[in-house]
DNA sequence: CCTCAATTTACACACTTGTGTATCTTTTGA
DNA sequence: TCAAAAGATACACAAGTGTGTAAATTGAGG
């Protein structure tokens, strides 16, 4: 990704985003060729090539911008860490789907073990509800630990069209990760 | 991927897998073309198309080669699955590292997702070490924790250049899982 | 309002991909 | 042992990819 804050590029980048999203509605993502993207826009394949390296890297600056929104409202709400990503889910019910669709939703998760880590390290571990130790081990595998559970259990709810009531998933998610 | 026994296809299978996973030790997988696989065989670029549809496709079967031999050893060895795992992860530490280099180890937890819970499925769930219920929620929430869990503290593992004992994972691993 | 740097456009080029078709070779099994 | 089924080879072709270059356009600051 090419993160130029030039307004022409700017614009481009949105126009290149906003066109993936729409293609990936009614297409396979691995139809989608970046030769269709710019013909959706109207720019020049050219111009794609100036801003992303990919297809791929159009996806993931999605992604990225997604999670980001995600890490300001876990940092910034009173709501446990939990609370938040069931928000977090439920507000990108679309987005999700449309990721699961295309067998992507494992984008989130490698993202997230990037991210995560970056925000506890900033943090006091022992306040910190994802990070009640044991033995010796480093906490990076607590925290390891805890996002692939929540991640791969969010990843079953999708799976299942996102229809089992997320209250209840998260009690249970909260009660096992209380007990830990 | 194309499944036939005909000895002459095996052959020509083997010898494409093979040449993948020798371009790996020394180029990106990324960089990796259809044309330079079959130029490491030496076989027609048409012989590829003929046995799979993509490169993805090659990696997609070795993988599942893995998996199996993974399943297997699950389904038959006497000791607990997390020492399963941890032997399985000892005995492919390059095929790990290699997907790690090229951000594909999640490709190991897809495969376990789907194949993790038919095995469970053909089990007495209350004697599955995986599957210590609470509430009422569908148990393939709880063997989704548990993968989910797993898989991401191997990940970090490699992550970490495989130089943590794995032993002390392991009893950690243990401790957690027993507690829920 | 004008200038200059950054960006887009409009091409061109070499390369890879996936598929199709005809022919030769290997394997199967009656 | 030999016919036919399956696979490999040797091409050809249309389409997409990623990069390069020069000219036109945009927009931010003096």
């Amino acid at each position: 990704m090419n993160d130029s804050q030039n307004p022409s590029a700017l614009r481009s980048k949105k126009h290149i985003t906003d066109a993936l999203l729409k293609l990936m509605e009614d297409l396979p993502y691995s139809e989608i060729s970046v030769k269709q993207i710019v013909l959706e826009t109207g720019l020049e394949r050219k111009t794609f090539y100036n801003n992303f390296t990919s297809k791929d890297d159009v996806l993931d600056s999605i992604i990225t911008g997604t999670i980001t929104d995600y890490v300001l409202a876990l940092t910034r709400s009173p709501e446990g860490p939990l609370t938040v990503i069931f928000d977090f889910c439920d507000k990108n019910r679309t987005f999700l789907s449309l990721l699961h669709k295309n067998n992507l939703l494992y984008l989130l998760l490698l993202k997230l073990n990037i991210v995560i880590p970056e925000i506890n390290s900033s943090m006091d571990i022992s306040e910190n509800p994802f990070c009640k130790l044991i033995g010796n081990l480093d906490p990076d595998y607590l925290i390891a630990f805890n996002i692939g559970a929540i991640w791969n259990v969010i990843f079953k709810w999708v799976d299942r069209g996102m229809t089992d009531p997320p209250e209840e998933i998260k009690a249970t998610l909260e009660e096992y990760l209380k007990r830990i």
